[in-house]
DNA sequence: CGGACAAGCTGA
DNA sequence: CAGCTTGTCCGG
């Protein structure tokens, strides 16, 4: 009698496990087959991939079994194969996909075999101590070049890491602090993963740690070597990393919106990896410049308190750590000083030093002005910015109108913010007489230049000091400046999606790791109507705790993620498929709202529920999307 | 998903 | 009724 073993087959729209025949000579080959193992088998005439999910299987009844067509490779390991089933359950997706995933995307023959302990820890490390200045991550963001200097640990690291449950607990650090000293004290604890946003921090990272004598693997690169590795270091995917039973997980920057899949599964490495410490018994730590509402909640659940398990570098530690950020009110702004630019941020165009002025793309705003006293139009309930159609306010929730009449002042006269990039690059030309680059997108370019010298055209060397205008792209693309001016903050501030104040302080953030903190000379202008809305406040004051209390809170009160679960259902099939759920025994907990534009939303304040109703409800053919918390609904 | 097979439509 | 399209089913 053969072994027969379960394959799950890499075919997203099948997502199914069949049981094929294993033969000998194939299950001891050069690859060891096991739970994860990548293999190649027929199906319907069809050569697949797949993956082995059981070694041992029953042999159905009346059926003549196939064999296996071969081995591939190394795949997932076991306990990464149940994770990837969580995960399936977790955002109402396929196994198929997160086992893609969390495979190598090339062939992998072998995997090096895991050694008994890591060498001892260098002693640079172990004696507490190789945590930089402060000064080296200026320039360059959190990662700076590590120096030996023999700076003991922050307590506050010590501290961070001293709770053995793997219940996730928050840290919270200036954006221009230096994560180090958080990612050498996790080491002492035994295997370590750390995912950071971007693959540029994540090389920085991992470099980091070879100098410093730390077996490292970067991943998805050293795919096979995350297995032996002390620390494993990688964004979004690293989460999958083929890695055995971890002691200590760390994920920077958590709130950074990088984590999550745009496409369904819109699955976050941040809650996968908060889940496999769990699975592990892993301490585990979020850590960045704001903790998120989620990560408020993973805490709260531990400690009945959310903000209790937010630790927190000293108050003036913190706020050495960013830069001074300057409020621009313009509504006492001389209206003469023009459209787009008020007193403080001309002032500063003229006065030479490296600006990279911030406007988000959409050029065209909707927001309406009071023209006597400047105050913006918003909703009284809701607080959200209203639309001017004519002689009328709209309210973009309910679609009320009423008329335009300024709140504050009585006036009727208003003016809708109508600013481009590209019109203010003139102006800002006109005003400093200095040059000005324009960076949108992918593409730089300088106004002044007359031909069009493809998209590196006009980048200003290292050394000369320039004038920039762009979209966010600018934060991205620009090396360093001392100063990042918000043109116009509240068009952030008040974008109509639920996540808008994170958003905003999440660019606030961006812009402090340009600029560097106060004590190099970083700065931050915004210009604002809304001079008192608590994400400006908590910028101002460098110290987020208080608006991101109230944020979770309001979350909670608007039944929003992540005190409630939502899930946007869409596609051919959504209309089958939401009948289905109606009719699903979870269908009591579910509050489902719609179509509005073909797609259907379904609350839950119990997010069990509603995710057991959407594993269980049958799917109509046809192309279905399911987003479980998307980031924009 | 994509092959198989059945049922329906069409044209001479 | 051959020849083709369209739809539904199911895979080991």
């Amino acid at each position: 009698m053969q072994q027969a073993v379960r394959v799950l087959v890499d075919e997203p729209a099948i997502d199914r496990e069949f049981t094929y025949l294993l033969p000998p000579e194939l299950a001891s080959g050069r690859v060891k087959v096991t739970v994860g193992t990548v293999v190649r088998v027929v199906l319907n005439r069809r050569r697949l991939r797949g993956w082995v999910t059981a070694l041992h299987a029953a042999a159905p009844t009346g059926r003549e079994l196939v064999p296996i067509s071969g081995v591939v490779g190394v795949g997932p390991p076991p306990h990464v194969v149940e994770l990837a089933g969580w995960a399936a359950w977790r955002w109402a997706g396929t196994r198929a996909h997160f086992m893609r995933t969390a495979s190598s995307d090339r062939v992998v023959a072998g995997v090096p075999n895991e050694p008994a302990s890591w060498p001892a820890i260098p002693p640079s490390l172990s004696s507490g101590g190789l945590a930089d200045d402060g000064s080296a991550a200026v320039a360059g963001g959190p990662a700076g070049s590590g120096r030996p200097d023999g700076i003991s640990t922050p307590e506050w690291a010590q501290l961070a890491w001293a709770r053995d449950q793997p219940v996730p607990g928050a840290v919270r650090l200036g954006p221009c602090a230096d994560e180090w000293p958080l990612v050498t004290e996790a080491l002492r604890h035994g295997r370590l993963l750390v995912l950071v946003p971007t693959v540029a921090w994540a090389a920085k990272l991992a470099g980091r740690l070879r100098r410093a004598g730390v077996e490292t693997a970067l991943a998805p690169r050293d795919w096979a070597r995350a297995a032996v590795a002390h620390a494993v270091v990688g964004t979004r995917s690293a989460a999958w990393a083929p890695c055995g039973r971890l002691d200590a997980v760390l994920v920077l920057d958590e709130h950074d919106e990088a984590y999550q899949s745009e496409a369904a599964p819109t699955w976050n490495a941040r809650e996968v990896a908060i889940e496999r410490a769990r699975r592990d018994g892993a301490r585990c730590l979020l850590a960045g410049p704001m903790p998120s509402p989620d990560a408020l909640a993973h805490c709260g659940q531990a400690a009945g308190k959310a903000e209790l398990a937010v630790i927190t570098a000293a108050r003036p530690a913190e706020r050495d750590a960013w830069p001074r950020v300057q409020i621009a009110d313009r509504r006492r702004d001389d209206p003469a000083t023009g459209e787009w630019c008020g007193e403080a941020l001309a002032d500063l165009l003229r006065a030479g030093s490296r600006v990279v002025c911030v406007l988000n793309r959409t050029g065209r705003a909707r927001l309406a002005y009071c023209n006597s006293c400047g105050e913006l139009a918003r909703s009284r309930a809701t607080g959200r910015a209203l639309r001017l159609d004519k002689q009328q306010f709209t309210d973009p929730d309910s679609g009320e109108t009423r008329p335009a009449v300024c709140e504050s002042c009585g006036a009727t006269r208003f003016r809708r913010a109508r600013v481009g990039v590209k019109g203010v690059a003139a102006e800002m030309e006109r005003l400093t007489q200095r040059r000005v680059v324009q960076v949108i997108g992918e593409g730089v370019r300088r106004e002044s230049d007359t031909g069009d010298g493809g998209p590196q055209a006009g980048l200003p060397t290292s050394t000369e000091a320039a004038l920039y205008i762009g979209t966010e792209a600018a934060l991205h693309r620009v090396r360093s400046a001392d100063t990042v001016a918000f043109v116009d903050f509240d068009q952030e501030l008040m974008a109509p999606r639920y996540r808008a104040a994170e958003e905003a302080f999440a660019l606030l953030v961006r812009a402090a790791r340009l600029v560097g903190p106060r004590s190099a000379g970083g700065r931050i202008l915004v210009q604002t109507r809304l001079p008192a809305h608590p994400v400006l406040v908590a910028a101002a004051d460098s110290d987020p705790g208080d608006w991101i209390r109230s944020e979770y809170e309001r979350r909670a009160q608007m039944r929003q993620p992540p005190a409630s679960a939502w899930a946007l259902v869409s596609g051919v099939a959504a209309p089958g498929y939401i009948e289905n759920l109606s009719a699903s025994p979870q269908a009591g907990a579910l509050d489902i709202a719609g179509p509005a534009d073909g797609t259907w939303r379904i609350r839950s304040d119990d997010r069990a529920a509603l995710l057991d109703a959407l594993v269980d409800a049958e799917r109509p053919s046809g192309r279905l999307r399911v987003a479980v918390d998307p980031m924009r609904a």
